[in-house]
DNA sequence: CGTAGTCAAGTCAGA
DNA sequence: TCTGACTTGACTACG
């Protein structure tokens, strides 16, 4: 088991994630951006590995603008090396990486032109985790999409498209149970179609439930994992005290966390904390997760 | 220098 | 009809 948090570093002040105006878009700022970021995303690889938090989520903003049509420096080339570099440091210490795009990439939107920029929203990331050189094991996750009025005809358009898609996306493409719209039921329902993995999400699942316990919850999603796509991935949050519904909290609540591993203790996971004090919490995990002999080693 | 307004992209609930 | 929320605020024009 591992234990990790999504994108950004509050300790180590710098940012993997910098960006600019599209009006300001030019290859030099872009250069000059990703290169920032790359050494940045080093910098807290290098600041986990200190801290045992093994799992990180790269930022989509890694490289700005990847995937709109302005964006036409070759920046795979230019960087390959550095990124190789970060791959192999990855490999070495046996990290877990994910990337989650946001809300933008929907496979089973109506509109063609949507589906072309998910498209290339996915590629951009798959191209990401392929030039760090790491395997199936580095998961995009992403949502089921919309529900357009008819939740049957949404999901069947979203394995139509599903089937559809390159096989350097497909490898590493897993569905997450959302908040508003499509619950685990419907992700699990999905992957019978798919055979996709479905990644479970603590919060999602407490918000829009199917009715599984949690220890069901990650038992069925695990199964949907494949060998060669590694340990399941889940993210977990609780509900901020009296925020709106969904908010995810400012801080990690141990003793929530401590219950959570005790109901999925018979499943191997690697853990996601959506909790905005980043790399503050996934310590305090990593400490509790040690403290019981079932998980991690010291 | 500080800060308010704005920023590539989609959906949908709620005001 | 518009705004906010979503994995995350941060860039930048303007005073």
């Amino acid at each position: 088991m591992k234990i990790g948090y999504p994108c950004i570093n509050r300790s180590i002040g710098c940012s993997s994630g910098r960006t600019f105006r599209l009006a300001s878009y030019s290859r030099e700022r872009l250069e000059e951006t990703l290169s920032k970021n790359l050494r940045c995303l080093d910098a807290i690889l290098r600041f986990n590995l200190a801290s045992d938090i093994l799992f990180f989520r790269i930022t989509s903003d890694l490289v700005p603008f990847a995937s709109h049509p302005v964006c036409t420096a070759p920046w795979r080339e230019t960087f390959s090396e550095t990124f190789s570099e970060i791959g192999r440091f990855i490999r070495e210490h046996d990290m877990r990486i994910s990337m989650h795009p946001d809300q933008f990439v929907i496979i089973n939107a109506k509109d063609p032109e949507i589906i072309d920029r998910s498209l290339a929203e996915l590629r951009y990331h798959a191209a990401v985790l392929d030039a760090l050189h790491l395997d199936a094991t580095a998961k995009i996750q992403i949502h089921v999409g919309g529900i357009y009025g008819d939740r049957k005809a949404s999901m069947e358009r979203f394995c139509r498209e599903y089937a559809r898609l390159d096989e350097s996306i497909l490898r590493r493409l897993v569905i997450e149970n959302d908040d508003p719209r499509y619950t685990l039921a419907d992700c699990l329902a999905i992957h019978k179609e798919t055979a996709i993995p479905v990644l479970f999400d603590s919060l999602h699942h407490q918000v829009n439930s199917s009715g599984e316990t949690v220890t069901e919850a990650v038992e069925l999603c695990s199964a949907t994992w494949g060998p060669e796509d590694g340990i399941p991935m889940v993210d977990y949050s609780t509900q901020m005290p009296k925020a709106r519904k969904g908010r995810h909290t400012e801080s990690l609540d141990g003793a929530a966390f401590a219950q959570f591993l005790g109901e999925t203790a018979p499943t191997d996971m690697d853990i996601m904390l959506e909790i905005k004090d980043k790399e503050k919490s996934a310590l305090a995990a990593v400490e509790i997760a040690r403290s019981d002999r079932r998980f991690l080693p010291r």
